[in-house]
DNA sequence: TTGCGTTCGTTGGGTCCCAAACGATAGTAT
DNA sequence: ATACTATCGTTTGGGACCCAACGAACGCAA
């Protein structure tokens, strides 16, 4: 069906970015990387908003929440921040939205009662299972031009990064903490 | 610290995702990249926002917009917001933000009154002097532990992804257009 | 020249996002 | 009991973000 058989084109502005900082002592290797996976993640990002969550009317971190407690099951806000990559403050927010549309309910357990415990109503588990086919979907699209082994090379670098932030985070807590 | 927890304190959640989803058909493989492609652009943007950007006091996005047209030069607004990944309507409030700190300037050019071209101020171009050798140090922590070759191999692979989305657009262009 | 479709940047409304401050609650040491 | 301290989720304030709607400006044709 696709026809071009592979070069895949340098995107607009890594020419100009080069000359630019041509005289500056710049690694231009880490350069592309970072700028292109910044480029990536905002293009599969949008395509995947358009396409599914827009019918929806869910935003990619309502997803993701929703998504969370669909897969780990009923949890307390701030792992859920934690999980969703989001602030417990930002998560409030989110709650209060996927709350009003009666995706999740919040129950204080009396156990402790500084805790608010988070889960999917029975309508938010239906909304799941008729959006997640259709989001594995998309990211089938996304990913289906790698062969299998282009694919689990990138998965593999993929968690080789998260490593490697995490031990830098680690670094800066022991300097700062 | 912290008695033992009902729901515990899950490390990454993949293997969670594997099980719930195990029963649908589901990609899998497609599902590992994607969810970890969003993952370590969490974490990276994280990370040059609290070693880098916080000192400038900067968004990452207000970043970018500097960028591009330091590497760039002087541009219209719409061409701004699409290198950029912004809406017209975002950018205007980054915009706003950066002017107010005399870091680019507005202009209406007088041949067509509908336009308006954004430029670098001297402050703004000192300040990005200033801010790219630590903002490409940053990336180049991410990436330092990668070597060479899995480095090229992985931003062959982004520039391929990039093909590839760049064809799903255009397709639905088609569809809809 | 008057009208009309098009192309600009901006505005408005709702959501998201963070950091910091806050109030309620819980645990612990006086 | 009375403080002190730590830990929750929420609130607040400023910015970012999208989309849809808007008005100004343009270009062209009747």
């Amino acid at each position: 069906m696709t026809p071009p058989p592979v070069p895949p084109p340098i995107p607009t502005g890594e020419e100009a970015a080069r000359k630019r900082v041509g005289d500056l002592d710049v690694d231009l290797p880490s350069m592309a990387a970072i700028s292109n996976l910044f480029r990536v993640v905002n293009a599969a990002r949008n395509y995947i908003e358009r396409n599914v969550l827009r019918d929806y009317n869910l935003t990619f971190s309502g997803f993701t929440a929703l998504w969370v407690l669909w897969v780990m099951g009923s949890m307390e806000t701030r792992h859920l921040a934690a999980e969703a990559a989001v602030t417990k403050g930002t998560l409030t927010g989110i709650l209060k939205t996927l709350e009003d549309r009666d995706l999740v309910e919040r129950v204080t357990p009396e156990a402790d009662r500084r805790l608010t415990l988070v889960h999917l109503t029975r309508k938010g588990e239906r909304r799941m299972q008729e959006i997640y086919p259709r989001f594995n979907a998309a990211e089938r699209d996304i990913t289906s031009d790698l062969d299998e082994q282009e694919r689990d090379v990138f998965v593999a670098t993929l968690r080789h990064l998260l490593g490697s932030i995490d031990q830098l985070e680690k670094q800066q807590a022991v300097k700062y903490g």
